[in-house]
RNA sequence: GGCGAGUUGGUGAAGUGGCUUAACACACUGCCCUUUCACGGCAGCAUUCACGGAUUCGAAUUCCGUACUCGUCACCA
């Protein structure tokens, strides 16, 4: 075909296309940002729910584009309605808000770039696809489902490369009166790249986290614009991040074959290519056969979105999590650094995992408890009664009937560098402080108490009515304890009763363990004078009697 | 099958030719601290980096081959 019939044929195909190329070139100008900045994007396609791995890499577009001062944007890929959802772009949108991962623009968000929802630049792709046909890099093709699946056949049989390029590019070089013979009949066609590759070629691309990676030259004839004129994702790929100047394409590694075929169209538009990011899939090992595997929703409850939020397990925990994966430096970073967060820590591409990136559950489980760990009990409190709001309205209820004093509780060894580690979510909180709320705690009747002794009442009454003295310091009213002690026959320190063990009856420790059980109702818990100072001498009293009705029950 | 990538302890991983008798974290075990638990401290936990060969004075690190795992080969993204 000459120029003149190519051009003729590109106004048969798109006769009412309202501008050109130039035009949106000069829509889309240059952004203006400093030096170094990364413009990068979060595409999801709405196909219902989200993800850890969707949530992993917009995570990574997030933090990337705030370090360097840029622009991370949301955009739909919503150019295939078979697969589109009811709901599913307000699904999208509101995971991403739920799981504070919020772009600075694009769809629902606005900016300059849109629109943001490829359904609704088909005539942006329509536009370069036109100028395509024109230079001779694009071609209608004619073939039906069926010679294409013979080819494949035939492919197989030969044991060939499997597609549609030279000489299986059977419509590569129809002439001008033989399309106009195809769409005379009506026949359905899609466009098609003409491939200028050589698969004798090499091409050696470099992504930020996997090196250097050589390919073959792409040069198989891909479909660019589908029969229904919409766009696959490549082509959109391309139109898209170069119009709306995305420096860094950071997506999964299932893209990385597609490489040769992208760096191709940005070629052959005449685009600045993009730098790609690949990241490694998250992956677990299954506990049952042992093998390495993506993450599944149906499986692996962390897979899914709507498992953090309902489980109370704080959308910070989980940045906190993800950004351990994202550079491998993190975690260590974030140790030495008590008082700082993700937002301070430098991230790179060249500390990102290469391979697969494991999901290891009980690692994640303790990163939740060092977030807890560090965040005061007025934190931690509000934070609780927040999730509890929606996930747990009666336990909301409590917490916000008693917020003085459960502030306290949560607040106990909160001080100092070591605080303690007991808590990983917020369902933790009710689980852990029940004793805190009296309502709960005699529900609960002492069935948290894992211990097979009873206790001996008249002492613990004997020492509350006679001994106790909250007013002083925690030193001095452990010192009245060991004083209580050593007066009804037990030793003052457990060093002591261990040298003679038949002297005593026992030790401190066996008081307070009585103490504690009848309190809290358990074996273990934080500081017993602070919680004995924050319930006071008469509730105190009361939850003996509780103990009391508990034994002769 | 073609193309591409990965393979370091119980787990996640650091490591880019000598500073590695393989970091750090999680888990586990023991000891210490201690009124319980948690926290914290100390110690233990890969004589070895999938396997075979090559290059080198020297390799977990470079090269070649083998095995296994993963991704991809759609008018899906």
């Amino acid at each position: 075909m000459s120029e003149e019939e190519r051009r003729e044929l590109a106004d048969i195909l798109f006769p009412n296309l309202k501008h050109d190329i130039t035009y949106y070139e000069n829509l889309y100008p240059e952004r203006d940002l400093p030096d170094g900045a990364m413009v990068t994007r979060y595409g999801p396609s709405p196909t219902g729910s989200v993800h850890l791995g969707n949530l992993f890499s917009a995570f990574c577009d997030m933090i990337y584009a705030r370090q360097s001062g840029g622009v991370f944007f949301l955009r739909i890929e919503d150019t295939d309605q078979k697969r589109m959802v009811e709901g599913g772009i307000e699904n999208i949108t509101g995971v991403l808000k739920g799981f504070n991962i919020i772009p600075n623009e694009g769809y629902t968000y606005g900016g300059n770039y849109g629109p943001y929802k490829q359904s609704d630049r088909t005539e942006i792709y329509q536009t370069y696809v036109k100028d395509l046909i024109v230079r001779g890099l694009a071609y209608p093709c004619f073939m039906s489902e069926e010679e294409l699946a013979s080819i494949k056949e035939e492919q197989e049989i030969n044991k060939t490369k499997i597609g549609v390029y030279g000489v299986y590019a059977v419509d590569r070089d129809l002439s001008l009166a033989e399309v106009k013979e195809h769409l005379k009949n009506n026949d359905s066609y899609v466009i098609r790249l003409k491939s200028p590759g050589d698969a004798n070629k090499q091409i050696e691309v470099n992504d930020c986290i996997k090196g250097k990676i050589k390919f073959p030259e792409y040069d198989m004839d891909s479909v660019l614009l589908k029969k229904d004129g919409t766009p696959t994702y490549h082509l959109a790929h391309a139109i898209d991040d170069h119009l709306m100047h995305t420096t860094h394409v950071i997506r999964g590694d299932e893209w990385v074959s597609s490489i040769p075929l992208h760096y191709q169209l940005f070629q052959i538009l005449g685009f600045k290519p993009v730098k790609y990011a690949h990241i490694a899939p998250i992956t677990i090992k299954d506990p049952e056969t042992g093998t390495i595997r993506k993450l599944s929703k149906r499986k692996d409850p962390w897979a899914g979105a709507k498992f953090y939020e309902e489980s109370g397990i704080p959308i910070e925990a989980l940045h906190l999590y993800l950004a351990t994966i994202a550079n491998s430096n993190f975690e260590e970073w974030y140790l030495k650094n008590q008082d700082k967060s993700i937002s301070d820590f430098k991230f790179s591409f060249d500390k990102m995992a290469i391979g697969g990136t494991s999901f290891d559950a009980l690692k994640f489980n303790n990163i939740c408890k060092t977030y807890f760990s560090r965040k005061s009990g007025e934190e931690v409190y509000n934070e609780t009664l927040n999730w509890a709001k929606t996930y747990d309205k009666d336990y909301a209820k409590l917490l916000s009937a008693n917020k003085s004093d459960m502030i306290k509780f949560l607040s106990i060894e909160k001080d100092g560098p070591r605080p303690r580690k007991d808590i990983s979510k917020y369902s933790d909180v009710k689980e852990e402080f029940s004793y805190a709320i009296d309502s709960m705690f005699e529900k609960e009747f002492y069935s948290k108490f894992d211990g097979d002794k009873t206790y001996d009442i008249d002492l613990v009454l004997d020492y509350l009515n006679n001994y106790l003295d909250l007013d002083v310091s925690n030193e001095e009213w452990f010192n009245k304890v060991r004083e209580f002690a050593l007066i009804n026959g037990y030793a003052a320190t457990p060093k002591e009763y261990k040298k003679n063990p038949d002297s005593y009856k026992g030790h401190v420790g066996d008081i307070c363990e009585a103490l504690r059980v009848m309190i809290t109702g358990r074996l273990k818990s934080p500081d017993l004078y602070s919680i004995m100072k924050i319930l006071g001498k008469d509730k105190i009293l009361k939850r003996v009697d509780l103990y009391k009705k508990f034994i002769n029950k």
